[in-house]
DNA sequence: CTGAAAGCGCTAACAC
DNA sequence: GTGTTAGCGCTTTCAG
């Protein structure tokens, strides 16, 4: 014998109790201004009274949609955005999704296989849209999504043609506040710790680098002052490294993310230089874990939970109409500044 | 129009294909062993050429259960346990969950209202089961789940007698072999930052340390090297600067959290003395944010991952056995040493 | 072993 | 405006 009839109220249930038809109850749940304030009344009281709360397996067969979204995290990344970035950005999507009816899924992709998986997924409708985070220019995902005209919001944009919605931080802005901030105070030879030149925002954040190296009419932006990481610590102590041995002069460093300010940071220590004192030096605040590195490293902070809420916030907009209309969203970033450069 | 049929196909399609009946293909596909080999071949292949997969409200609506799981996370904690701790524990779940059909739901709990949503939310079963982290000894849901017969799994225990399912770390062995680890390093005066008393975890933890103090012969633990704090950065500073004042001969301290070791290092710092020469320090790792801090202290890990793993693995076997067994498991944690001590 | 049939609780036409 | 009526796609008796 199968549970049936688990003892909690129907609609059906509520439909008798306050004396109408099941249709009228469903119009009242659903918010339909087609209803009379007497019915509505009557139905809310007996909502009330009963304790009723929809079945929501039962509204998803019947309406064919599933009022919930996944966040999709790709594995490899977790480790290294990890931490305060990836908490924050759940988050945001939370707090925008708490007055909603829609859940939030976590989905992990760790293996291709599991990839293949949730090509599956999404092709089998089992969400009403996807929010993807870090995302790589080779992902097929975005497309995948696109094909199958599922509602979905990237954080970050594969290139300047992102044809997904996506909500990015202004990385461009934010890297060439952060120069100008070293140049203003009056540092002169500042050198920069780019990402993989694969990775779109490292692209901007280098960018951003080299405007404000132009605006400042420095000697423009030789390449012995740009070196390559990878986002990662040990990337970081890398170039820092090679940086100091073509241009020992360095005033000052840029580096294209916190983990890798970290990584510069030990390298300028061991190699007998101050820090600012001697070398100034801001990250790119990705995961927070500058906050905790050095309280007093100065760096372009991003509105994580915020990126998160607007996510949401978008991803639900275009779930509610069906049109495909993408929306692009940038939002600022910060210069916090923690030295005293 | 609604979107009727949505064009994928469904259970009826799959058992015209294979010449057999709806009923059949259910079996198959649920694994019943009264199916003959041949229908389930038949069955398989159809399944495959047409690419099904079946739909998830269907299933729940007549099968009575939700094949997905919610997250319950406290909002007030995230933020102090937050970043890897928390990643971590979401980590490990996901990864026991992949080989399942069962979805991982994220609930945030922020106020008293989101609170009391939560209960309905779990009273209209929309949920197979419940993962809760980080609870307090006050926390009223565990009592909830245990009335309405939800499976459910704590991360950590309330009391010594919880009847709730749970996951713990081995707080009082962690705790005495780290304070044993500074005793056999030759240090004599060794004082512990409590967390707050009314965190089971908290008491866990100094049990531990008073352990390992009688263990030594040591002077026995006296009261003035025994200070309160909150698991705060902030709270291990106060409690730092009470112990210098109480007992300035103190060569060495155990912090029940990373934190409050952290907070305990800047004023020791400050103070003057070296670390670990002067005082040898040894935190409890829970955010993890010791890695960054101090890639040189010493601390006790727990294996956040793993406790994430088992919770999960717990509760499906909870949920797939109808009788409400409770399971107790209580997983080692490690000192990792990092210092010279 | 397997087909047929009866719902699970809700939404969305469709009449009135 | 509102009741009625079909299903949504699946699981689970119940006969055979």
């Amino acid at each position: 014998m199968n549970g049936r009839h688990s003892g909690r109220p129907t609609l059906e249930e509520v439909a008798v109790r306050a004396g109408v038809g099941r249709g009228t109850v469903s119009r009242v749940i659903n918010g339909s201004p087609r209803v009379s304030d007497r019915a509505k009344a009557a139905v809310e009281a007996a909502i009330a009274e009963l304790g009723y709360v929809p079945n929501r397996a039962a509204r998803a067969l019947a309406g064919n949609r599933t009022d919930a979204i996944a966040l999709v995290i790709p594995e490899p990344e977790t480790r290294l955005f990890a931490e305060p970035y990836f908490s924050d950005i759940i988050r945001g999507i939370g707090a925008e999704l708490a007055d909603t009816d829609m859940q939030l899924l976590l989905t992990f992709i760790r293996t291709p296989k599991e990839r293949a998986r949730f090509g599956q997924y999404l092709a089998a409708h089992r969400v009403d849209g996807v929010l993807l985070v870090s995302v790589h220019e080779d992902d097929p995902l975005p497309d995948l999504l696109e094909q199958l005209e599922m509602p979905a919001v990237l954080n970050g944009r594969r290139s300047d043609l992102e044809s997904v919605s996506y909500v990015d931080a202004d990385n461009v802005g934010g890297a060439r506040a952060a120069v100008a901030h070293l140049f203003a105070r009056g540092r002169r030879t500042v050198a920069t710790i780019t990402g993989p030149p694969d990775m779109y925002v490292a692209r901007c954040r280098l960018d951003g680098y080299r405007q404000a190296v132009e605006a400042a009419g420095s000697a423009g932006a030789s390449s012995e002052l740009v070196a390559r990481g990878d986002f990662t610590e040990e990337g970081g102590r890398r170039a820092m490294r090679e940086l100091l041995v073509r241009r020992p002069d360095i005033d000052a460093v840029f580096a294209a993310s916190d983990l890798m300010a970290a990584g510069a940071r030990q390298v300028l220590r061991e190699s007998g230089r101050q820090v600012p004192s001697d070398v100034a030096l801001v990250g790119f605040e990705d995961s927070a874990i500058a906050r905790h590195m050095d309280p007093a490293l100065t760096s372009v902070r991003q509105p994580t939970e915020e990126m998160g809420r607007t996510m949401a916030r978008v991803l639900l907009e275009e779930i509610a109409e069906r049109a495909s209309v993408r929306r692009h969203v940038v939002l600022t970033t910060e210069l916090v500044q923690r030295d005293s450069v």
